[in-house]
DNA sequence: TGATTATGAATGAACG
DNA sequence: CGTTCATTCATAATCA
């Protein structure tokens, strides 16, 4: 899911090793998660199905993933949140109808578009029943 | 800070032939607007002062704007928050100094951003597994 | 052609 | 919960 070079360097670190300018600054504004962190969320959400955790779920899947890195309540608690919403911003480019165009021959098009990650991939995993297989269903899509 | 005069060669369809080079396999990874793109999502956003279009609009104007060449929701989407966050950016140079808000100016002292302070409550209002009541729950945790 | 800039894309965080 | 904002990351376009 995360096509992106995740460094694992928990520690607060400087994120991008971008410009390496004379900024030295490197204050720590917001939570990045690690690979573990992603890894075992999305587990729990696609695969056990996890989606709106209680008061207690959070503060017990929190504690698990300290193990992992830094990481707050209102972390875990927002992730979820915006795993619900973004899932629903995925529908929204439904809709997305071919209509043919002036000047060029006819490009690909990939008509329901992707919505997110040129990864051609999307996971469905829904709301898990008991026999999900280990892994949520990955379905590929080629232009 | 507006490179206006693009000529990406949109007559011949594909206005992003990257790779000439030795990598062949250059997958196009993201939309680059045509100067028609442009021009007519600028009239939008500073004429018709079109800001934060709904989501049926944005669909509208994906659609209008695929006559001009290949575009998708996601992009039109992105383009308007882009735009709002630059605009935005754009006054918070002009006003020299520049104190770092937290939020849109509209917090009173502390108000309600109780994330950042040390009790740390959070108003949790969805569903639980068990039994959800509608009413929000105040819950105490300690981070 | 490598460095820089502009901006598309993504997502954590928060508001109403 | 739906929406919006702020910040960060990636890369097409441009410049030296």
């Amino acid at each position: 899911m995360e096509p992106q070079t995740q460094q694992p360097t928990e520690d607060g670190g400087s994120n991008k090793a971008a410009g390496s300018s004379a900024n030295m600054l490197c204050r720590q504004s917001r939570w990045t998660p690690t690979t573990d962190h992603i890894r075992i969320l999305n587990e729990l959400f696609y695969n056990k199905g996890v989606r709106s955790p209680t008061i207690e779920q959070v503060q017990r899947i929190c504690l698990q993933l300290k193990w992992y890195g830094k990481i707050e309540f209102k972390n875990v608690y927002y992730w979820f949140v915006n795993q619900r919403s973004q899932e629903k911003q995925k529908k929204r480019s439904t809709s997305d109808v071919h209509v043919p165009m002036q000047r060029s021959g006819l490009v690909d098009d990939d008509k329901v578009t992707n919505w997110k990650h040129e990864d051609q991939y999307i996971n469905f995993g829904s709301s898990a029943p008991a026999s999900a297989s280990s892994a949520g269903v990955l379905i590929a899509f080629n232009g």
